[in-house]
DNA sequence: GGATAATTTGACCGGTTGGTAAACATTACA
DNA sequence: TGTAATGTTTACCAACCGGTCAAATTATCC
């Protein structure tokens, strides 16, 4: 009979949810070291663990794994960002938002840097994401921007105040070549993350003016 | 006769030398854009309005205009942080360095985003430029640590305070994309680089406690 | 102007890569 | 247990890509 692909089928086998599983948790390390053009399938295929041509049967090309993938982390990627709650404590809200977000640049480097890969291209397979993302943006910039209106941080640009960590959390994670090569090898435990944490509560502790 | 390969001639024609440069201004902007593999020999030519074999007479492999241009953009890259001074005083000079990184960043968005890919992939061809890095940054780590001790700026670790601004500057010409796409089209114009340097200016004024 | 060196081009090559075809093996299920 | 659907493998292909070659063209200098 003709072939029902996998990713045609209505019911999901077992066989289907493990093996897209391990395909995607290898595309991500692929994908993430090497950016789309740089990744090959068989590279992933190998790190999966399978054939090529097995690996397409679930995936049928190149583009679908790498969308699949861009799909899932932007959803978890942006949970931070969600949480980030209009009646809060402004102090407590932007600290753990930056110590969020300091985690997963610790947890998760590789979505954080399939991202960037993304982005630097210039993001043509996210332009509609880029769109929600763009909403939540707008929506948390209003309620910093009530924050300062009823004087409970220093007045300023909530979009570059976002921009700022989201800039300055994902370094840790993006350049981490670099930042451990700076930093030598007795500093670059999972110690830098704790002092990144330190050095940034207190610059946006003191920047923002955040009177408790 | 044999054909005396550009890259091996002692003196360079005037053609090599306005060849040369065509050619590194065509890759920066395909490498920038689409990374080291992503790039490919017969894009490059086309941009540099040339055809392949002869850009390769120029340089002999994609692997040497690649090293040609990180070696020319790591020089001026780092500039800013060299004129970092010791004797100056604290405030203006973070805010000068702070400044010349939002600079570059919005007229050598190529040169950054050269660099982050690099970074992004593992910095397999910058290892030993990393090493210079590093020294760099230990010495005005060092001249940071000497302006807390004297009480000149607030307690805080050097090391991921330029990490800190190197991450917010180079952001807005890595994460262009987004950028754009969140302040959107109304707000995307090159005020925001204005907006930004003064968001930074008054994080680090504050954050730092800078005792002008 | 002519010899010589420098530059440019079209044709080509071998390796890689994304993806396919079809036979074969295994699983699910009546 | 039989059989149809699902899963896996081997062999393969066409396009692409980095790079070469040798011949043709142009610039340089006496």
């Amino acid at each position: 009979m003709a072939i029902p692909r996998a990713a045609k089928t209505q019911r999901r086998t077992r066989i289907q949810e493990e093996k897209e599983e391990v395909i995607l948790e290898a595309a991500l390390d692929v994908f993430s070291m090497h950016g789309f053009k740089g990744a090959t399938i068989d590279q992933i295929a190998e790190v999966a663990g399978m054939s090529k041509p097995n690996l397409l049967y679930y995936f049928r090309t190149k583009e679908a794994m790498h969308r699949a993938l861009i799909d899932r982390v932007l959803d978890t990627w942006l949970d931070p960002l969600r949480e980030f709650d209009a009646d809060g404590n402004p102090e407590i809200e932007i600290k753990s938002y930056i110590r969020r977000k300091l985690e997963m640049a610790r947890d998760f480097p590789r979505e954080s840097r399939l991202f960037a890969n993304e982005i630097l291209r210039g993001g043509p397979s996210i332009v509609e994401e880029l769109d929600d993302l763009r909403k939540l943006v707008d929506e948390k910039a209003e309620v910093i921007r009530a924050w300062v209106k009823a004087g409970k941080i220093g007045r300023c640009d909530p979009y570059h105040l976002i921009f700022s960590i989201w800039a300055t959390t994902q370094h840790y994670a993006d350049f981490d070549v670099q930042v451990k090569a700076v930093l030598g090898p007795t500093r670059s435990g999972e110690g830098r993350f704790e002092d990144a944490a330190r050095f940034l509560e207190q610059l946006y502790m003191n920047g923002l003016q955040v009177k408790a």
